[in-house]
DNA sequence: AGCTTTTTGATACTGAGACGCAAAAATCGT
DNA sequence: ACGATTTTTGCGTCTCAGTATCAAAAAGCT
C-alpha cells in the first residue's frame, strides 16, 4: 500500500491551509516532506526526529501543532495501536477503509483492506439503528503460518 | 450484554492467584466487588473512585496494581476508545468477541457480536498467512436514524 | 510467637502531549 | 518598499495517566 505522492500530498495540504486561513511555513514544509517520504506508521516524536535532520530548527511544540492539521485534512489518520503514545498513518488518504494486522511475534504490520468488511460493518450499524461514520479494526495475530511454509520475508522470522 | 456475575468473578479470580501464588487481600475484594458490580467500560481513575465509596484506604497504586492481574486473568478487558487513558471492559469473560460501536454525538457505547464479521475476521488472517490470535473493532457512528425514528432512548438525544 | 514473603499506601518520578508567551515570520494596505 | 496586523514559531512550563521505590503492614508458614 504506497502512500500519496508527495507532490500530490503539498497541494492537499496547500489547499487545506488556503481554505483555512493559514500558511504555509518552511516548518509545515519540513514536516509534510518528512511524512510523506515513508509509508511507515509514525509516531509523533519519530517524525520530530526525521524532520530535524532535514532542518533542525524544528521543534518539538511545531510538530505536534502541525499533526492535527494534517489529520484534519485528511493526510494522515491518528491510529491507536496500544501503545500509550498515538501513532500516525500517512496511507490513509490513498485508501481511507484499509485496516491492520500486527504481528505479536515479530510486531510487523500488514494493511489490507475487504470490501466484505467494509460492507459488513455498514449493515451492523444500519441494523442498530446508527448511521457509520468511521472505523477501525486492529487484528493481532501469529506469522507461524508463514513461518511454517518458510515464507516470511521478516529479519525477526 | 450482561457481565459475568460476582460470585463467579470472584471465583475465578481467586483460583488465578491461587494458581500464581498470590494472596486475596481486602483491598482486592473491594476492587473485584466493584468491578463487577457494573456492566459499564471504566478507566482506572473510575474504578479509584468508585472502591473509595466502599473502602476509602484503597489507594491510587492499589488499583493501578490489580488492573493487569484482572487482565491477565481474563476478567476485565484492557479497551482503548481514542482517549488518552485506558478503559476497562468487565464484559468480556462472557462475551470475548464483542465489539463496540461508539455514537460521536452522544458517546453511548453499543456491544455487538458478529459471527460473520469474526469469521471473515479468521478468513482474512488465513489468506495473509497469519493464525488470529486476538482483534479489536471499533465503530463511530452517529445515531441520527435512531433519531429520525424518535427510538433514540438515549437522554442526549 | 517468630520468621519469611507478599502487599500496601505514600511519594517521587516519567513521558506524551498541551499551553502561554514573547520573538520572528508572513501577509496586507498603502 | 514599509509599517501595521495577523499568524506562527521555539522555548519553557505544566498537566495528567501511569510506573517505580521503599518502608510499613498484612498474610502465611512452621
Ligand atoms: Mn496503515
Ligand atoms: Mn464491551
Ligand atoms: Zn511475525
Ligand atoms: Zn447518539
Amino acid at each position: 500500500m504506497a502512500g500519496i505522492n508527495r507532490v500530490a500530498a503539498k497541494e492537499k495540504f496547500l489547499r487545506f491551509l488556503e481554505q483555512k486561513n493559514l500558511r504555509m511555513t518552511s516548518q509545515r514544509q519540513v514536516i509534510i516532506d518528512t511524512v510523506f517520504s515513508t509509508d511507515q506508521h509514525f509516531t509523533a516524536e519519530q517524525l520530530l526526529d526525521w524532520a530535524r535532520k532535514q532542518d533542525q530548527s524544528v521543534s518539538r511544540a511545531t510538530v505536534y501543532r502541525t499533526l492535527p492539521l494534517l489529520t484534519e485534512s485528511g493526510l494522515v489518520h491518528e491510529m491507536d495501536f496500544g501503545k500509550d503514545y498515538k501513532y500516525y498513518d500517512p496511507n490513509y488518504a490513498d485508501s481511507p477503509n484499509h485496516n491492520h494486522l500486527i504481528c505479536q511475534d515479530c510486531d510487523r504490520i500488514v494493511e489490507f483492506e475487504s470490501d466484505k468488511i467494509d460492507k459488513l460493518q455498514d449493515e451492523i450499524s444500519q441494523s442498530l439503528g446508527f448511521s457509520l461514520k468511521a472505523q477501525q479494526l486492529r487484528l493481532t495475530a501469529s506469522c507461524d503460518e508463514l513461518k511454517r511454509l518458510g515464507a516470511c520475508k521478516n529479519k525477526a522470522c
